[in-house]
DNA sequence: AAACGCGCCGGGAGAGATCT
DNA sequence: AGATCTCTCCCGGCGCGTTT
């Protein structure tokens, strides 16, 4: 590879460029997207580290900084994440003072969600962050060809999302880890039950 | 170097409160 | 009554620092 400024780079780092550019070449493209994904995140989490700010608590700000003052619920869904995450992440929020949430008159069930003064002016420390994170992620890329990388992203991304649709149709669902974890569990415990009846019968 | 422990986050499930 | 929303609990995955 001919880029003096991998010196700089760990070892680990290094492996997986290696990987991806002398074993691997071909490797199947979601890992390629792991590893994209994994470091922009901890590009960012570096960043955002340094101002106290936790990468969880980063999907919340950016929807309120366009949206303040928005249910609970709704946030989860625009941040994308589950309604138990969001709660406990807001809790944390609350604590540091990033927002504060109040019910509306008229309806004492529904939670809106607004940011103080402090999560207001955190949106001019942090997303010059995030623009930095993006400069240096497609540095060395040309506009065409950051252009097809993301029409390449978005195709992916409906592909998959036609597929699950698909699979949701079936009656299909991703098994909860948990179920995974009990299922496990059950085949270890039958193939200790079956070793052990081995040697029972074997002594 | 490998194993371990810890903290954070994501996700599933369900209880309870409130609204329609 | 049924739907909707918030909150809580529990468990698993992951990354990271510490210990062995």
């Amino acid at each position: 590879m001919g880029d003096e400024r991998l010196d700089q780079v760990d070892d680990t780092t290094r492996s997986i460029l290696d990987h991806w550019t002398e074993f691997a070449p071909d490797d199947r493209l979601a890992h390629l997207l792991r590893d994209a994904s994994r470091g922009v995140t901890r590009a960012l989490q570096l960043r955002l580290s340094e101002h106290g700010i936790s990468f969880g608590h980063w999907a919340f700000l950016r929807v309120l900084w366009t949206l303040d003052g928005i249910s609970q619920r709704e946030l989860a869904v625009q941040a994308g994440l589950m309604e138990s995450t969001t709660h406990t992440a807001l809790n944390r929020m609350e604590e540091l003072g990033h927002i504060e949430r109040r019910h509306k008159p008229g309806n004492r069930r529904k939670l809106h969600v607004y940011l103080t003064p402090r999560g207001r002016a955190l949106e001019k420390t942090l997303v010059p962050l995030a623009e930095e994170v993006n400069r240096i992620a497609v540095a060395g890329l040309s506009a065409r060809q950051l252009e097809s990388v993301r029409k390449a992203m978005l195709t992916i991304i409906t592909n998959l999302a036609l597929d699950e649709a698909e699979a949701s149709k079936r009656g299909q669902r991703i098994v909860s880890t948990r179920d995974i974890g009990r299922r496990n569990a059950r085949a270890a415990a039958k193939k200790k039950a079956a070793t052990h009846k081995k040697d029972a019968t074997k002594g």
